[in-house]
RNA sequence: UGGGGAUUGGUGCAACGGCAGCACGCUACGCUCUGGACGUAGAAAUCGGGGUUCGAAUCCCUGAUCCCCAGCCA
């Protein structure tokens, strides 16, 4: 068998949407993005993206970007820049972008027919009486004294809501279900509340009432035409109501269909912790390469390609783990990014916390250029000059007076190679007034120049380097996970108890001379240490380099266990 | 407590009555001018209890556990 069914990436949403297409119930796809525009977009909000987008395109249909601002007093222009421009750097196409708010009219039409089919009634009960009225999970509800009054009545009411001659909260038109429904959804849900303040950044002050999110948007999908209304595990019990709606309208029925959100370990995902974060200055801002948001992300380095390889690789279900959904391992995450910078990352080198190294027997004043491959993963991409000499710069973990079991580096006696270089032998090591190791002497060997002695002896580690009369400083960003704990909201009362103190570290270094004239943006594999990228940070030179994500680390690893 | 959803190695997903598989992680080993990449091998799971069936992760019954819902938020 090698139809398409065999070929296709199947999960239960697609099977659905082709079952649909099969059955007749619909003869095209549209489906449609609601972001709310509150808040910038994080990792969780890609899978939904990537799912709203995809299953459209995977069937010739469209993606409508339909922002859903049906609440001014939460919502702002600012984000709905924002969230095109990150959605738009995922690579995700719509046709249109309308706006909840561009249905306002036709909506409250669609509200003045459902009150005149005896369906929806203004409540005059205060916002406390309606919710003491709603009963509980246990209890049913009590049906309000406003209930059965007469639909004219109704009608003049609505009409003086929408005309602002009632204040907020007063009034608002309530669908009439039913009160004992076990699913509180369904006891006669809000549809319109009373708002005069602030204007709304579309429609400003023309309407003084505004839908709710149930009533809002369904009815925009069945306008929209939009066929598969494609959410989160958390409006599962919304599903009748959503239904409810164009049933009683006799409009144009979407199908909903319910899968789990993506969370991810050591970090925290909502807007309101988020913004904790940043009101209280635990991060320089929304786009602090440590926060989970899209922004952050892409100025930490992570190629929108890795981000939604991620999201494609985790797949979709309906389990949920946690806050409706499922949790991610951060580490699966980095590994997809790994897994992308290293097809296509130029290989440079750099030392983050340098040890100077003198070569004894090196001319002094003798310059050479060494040729460095760019990147072993692609040949087109060539090599480089990458000037030596003396004395020179290497990573102080590169070096141990007295190495531990297994230490392959450089320690007195031992031998290893400077890659792209010669092979050198640790001599001596020179300290300072505090004891500590300020220089190495070593001794080169001037046969092994490129990197191979003709004699056949190996050296068990190939260590990086700079030539300090070349060296270029550079700052380098080091994160780490911004909690120290998976889940941050676990067993604290707060959850900024488990932030890292080290998620971030400083490190003042020297770069190869080709980096100094690097541009915000730009990518390297920094040889044996990490994926890094340039951040806007940085002044002509002296470039700032975040760390994307490091390269996987063995030694860490057996040095960690001891 | 009422309603809704779920439960497969540590994690995330497959298997849709017929050999429980994939990815990440983990453990070895090999290869290597990156202790990276790559390659080989390995450990590791069907929530419990009943039943139906030649055969059950899958169907039925039952129990447990987890997630969501009582905004005039979305």
């Amino acid at each position: 068998m090698t139809d398409e069914s065999t070929i296709m990436p199947t999960d239960f949403i697609r099977e659905a949407v082709a079952e649909d297409l099969k059955s007749g119930r619909f003869n095209y796809v549209r489906t449609r993005l609601p972001p709310e525009p509150n808040g910038y977009l994080h990792i969780g909000h890609v899978k939904a993206f990537m799912i709203d987008y995809l299953i459209a395109k995977e069937n010739n249909g469209e993606l409508i970007l339909r922002f859903d601002d049906t609440n001014p007093v939460k919502e702002d222009v600012e984000y709905v820049d924002a969230i095109m421009e990150d959605a738009r750097w995922l690579g995700i196409q719509w046709v249109k972008v309308t706006y909840a708010s561009d249905y306002f009219g036709l909506l409250y039409e669609w509200a003045v027919k459902l009150v005149k089919l005896g369906k929806a009634y203004v409540d005059d009960q205060s916002p406390e009486e309606v919710s003491a009225n709603r009963g509980t999970f246990t209890e049913p509800g009590k049906e309000s004294p406003y209930r059965n009054r007469p639909v004219e009545e109704n009608l003049d009411l609505l009409e003086r809501m929408k005309n602002g001659e009632f204040p907020d909260g007063s009034r608002v038109l309530r669908a009439k279900i039913d009160m004992a429904h076990p699913n509180l959804n369904m006891r006669d849900p809000v549809m319109y509340r009373i708002i005069h303040e602030p204007p709304h950044h579309r429609t400003g002050s023309k309407w003084k009432i505004y839908p709710m999110y149930d009533w809002a948007h369904g009815q925009n999908d069945s306008m929209e035409g939009v066929t598969h209304s494609l959410c989160s595990l958390e409006y599962r019990d919304h599903r009748p109501l959503y239904e409810w709606f164009p049933e009683q309208l006799g409009v144009f029925k979407p199908r909903q269909i319910e899968f789990a959100r993506l969370n991810l370990n050591y970090t925290v995902m909502s807007k309101r912790k988020l913004r904790r974060l940043v009101e209280e200055k635990r991060v320089s801002g929304w786009d602090d390469p440590r926060m989970p948001t899209l922004r952050a992300m892409r100025r930490r380095g992570y190629p929108a390609e890795a981000i939604v390889e991620f999201v494609r690789r985790m797949g979709i279900s309906t389990v949920a783990t946690s806050n409706s959904g499922v949790i991610a391992d951060v580490a699966f995450l980095e590994e997809c990014v790994r897994d992308d910078l290293n097809k296509r990352s130029l290989r440079r080198m750099a030392v983050i916390k340098p040890l100077k190294v003198v070569i004894d027997n090196y001319p002094e004043n003798q310059i050479e250029e060494m040729d460095a491959v760019n990147n072993p993963e692609d040949p087109n991409a060539g090599t480089r000059k990458v000037p030596f000499s003396k004395v020179l710069y290497i990573e102080q973990d590169d070096f141990r007076e007295t190495p531990p079991p297994k230490y392959y580096r450089l320690f007195p006696g031992n031998e290893v190679r400077l890659r792209y270089a010669y092979f050198i032998k640790c001599a001596s090591v020179v300290k300072n007034d505090k004891g500590e190791i300020a220089e190495v002497h070593c001794t080169y060997d001037p046969a092994t120049r490129g990197g191979d002695a003709p004699d056949g002896r190996k050296v068990k580690s190939t260590i990086h380097w700079v030539s300090a009369a070349h060296a270029r400083p550079a700052e380098f960003r080091l994160y780490d996970h911004l909690f120290t704990k998976e889940d941050p909201e676990e067993g604290e009362d707060d959850f900024l108890n488990c932030l890292n103190p080290n998620s971030l570290q400083i490190a003042h270094g020297y770069v190869e001379p080709l980096l100094a004239s690097t541009e915000a943006g730009d990518r390297f594999q920094f040889e044996r240490q990490g994926y890094f990228c340039a951040d806007p940070d940085s002044v002509p030179g002296r470039p700032v380099f975040n760390l994307t994500v490091s390269l996987k680390d063995t030694w860490a690893k057996i040095e960690k266990k001891r």
